[in-house]
This record gives C-alpha cells, structure tokens and sequence, in this order.
DNA sequence: TCCATATATCAAGAATAATAGATATATGTG
DNA sequence: CACATATATCTATTATTCTTGATATATGGA
C-alpha cells in the first residue's frame, strides 16, 4: 500500500453510495452482490453505480466476478486490511494499550 | 458514528497533509505533537495547516490540549475506532476467516 | 444474427474542496 | 501595557469531484 492508493481508497470512502456499498459488501462476506442489485437496494442510478463501483474496484477494496450478464461484486477484505494497516503503521508509540481497543472495535460476532 | 460524520472522517482522510498528520500523530502515540512541530516536519504553511488541523479535529480523529503558548495534538485512538468500527459493523457474513486477517492488520508490534 | 438484459463510458454543467495572502486572536514575558 | 510567539479565521481563486443524459459494449437466448 502506497500513499496514493491510501489517499485514493479515503477518497472512495468518503462519498455516501460509496461507503454504503462497501459497507453493504462487507455485511455480504464472500456472497457478495450483483452490480444491479446493489443499485437498487441504494436507490442509485445505473451509470452513477457502475461510475461508483468503478472507483471502489480501482481503490483495491472491492473486487468482481462476471457472473452470466451480470457482474457480482465483493469486498476485497485483503485490501480493506492492506489499508488499515497503513493507516495504524507503527501504532502508539509503545504502548500497545492505545491502540488496542481500536483492534475491538473490528472483532465481529459471528 | 452516524454516517455523516463517518463521510467527513474519511474526506478528512482523503487528502495528503491530513493523512500524513494523522498517521504521524497515530507513531507520536500519547507523546502528541504541537501544531507548529507538525508543520516543520510536513513543510506545509502555518495557515493551511491550521486548517488541516481543524479538519481532523471536526472528524474525531485528532484531539488537542493547549500547552502554554503552543498547541498539541494528539490521535484520537476512540474516534479512530468508532469510524473503523463503523466500516466494518457485521462484517464478514457469518464467515469470520475473511474479517480476522482484517484485524491482523493493525496488531502492533510495540 | 437479432434482440433483450446488464454494465460501462463520455461529456458537460453544478457543486465542493484546496490553497494562500492578509489579518485576527490568544498566550506568555518583560 | 507593549511586544513576540503560536495558532486561527477570512476571502477569493483555482482545482477537483459529482451527477446525469446519451450512448456504447458485453453477454445470453431465440
């Protein structure tokens, strides 16, 4: 992870389809979602979605797979953590303590 | 975290200067950093990054203390976690293999 | 091959954000 | 109080990003 794929992925982030799919893509886990199905659950036009999805594919946190006439998206939980761990680089200051409870704020229930 | 404050924390991330302080301040840990020091380092002018500052400080991400004349920032390890936490609400569908190496990411080594 | 479905690309106007010069505010010191 | 230091705010220009209508491409089926 380099500087300018971070700064490119916060920028996916910080538009609201975009955080929404990605999110919607995370609760998904490996079932993911068609590219049309997405849309319609967020109520977003056809060429914003795939302008969208386009930018988050490019971010590295998100990856498809053709799937008959459709295109199922994933999140791509390689990059989310690639860059997480770019953000979090040499946490701290020593004192593991500080960072720890963010590490629980990711523990999922399942 | 509501979604709005998730957006602004996440534009807050998107841009170079802020980016680059926060990842400074999260290696500063609690020792923090003053505003005019963070300035030195990155080469960036006092008014732009006050700005900056002032960004990250609306995001949640950064919080600041007066010490005498100066002013020094530190990260804001709960602000981080809440929008981490945000991103990853019940991730993984079931499947906690694919969210555990995301956690992985950001065990520090201090 | 022709048509329908699913997604992607293009182009342009509208909205938003970044930067920096000038200036203001706040604190400490003599 | 006067002055120096440290940070914040204002304002305008420039640059970037978002959205959408129109259109193009890709796939599957008759």
């Amino acid at each position: 992870m380099d500087i300018t794929l971070a700064l490119f992925a916060f920028s996916a982030l910080s538009q609201e389809t975009r955080l929404d799919v990605l999110r919607l893509l995370i609760k998904a886990g490996q079932t993911g979602m068609n590219a049309g199905e997405i849309g319609d659950v967020l109520g977003v036009r056809q060429n914003t979605m795939s302008t969208n999805l386009n930018i988050l594919l490019r971010s590295g946190l998100v990856r498809n797979e053709r799937e008959g006439r459709s295109i199922r998206y994933f999140a791509d939980f390689d990059g989310i953590r690639g860059l997480l761990a770019f953000l979090m680089e040499d946490c701290c200051g020593g004192k593991p303590e500080l960072c720890e409870p963010v590490l629980d704020a990711i523990v999922c229930d399942c």
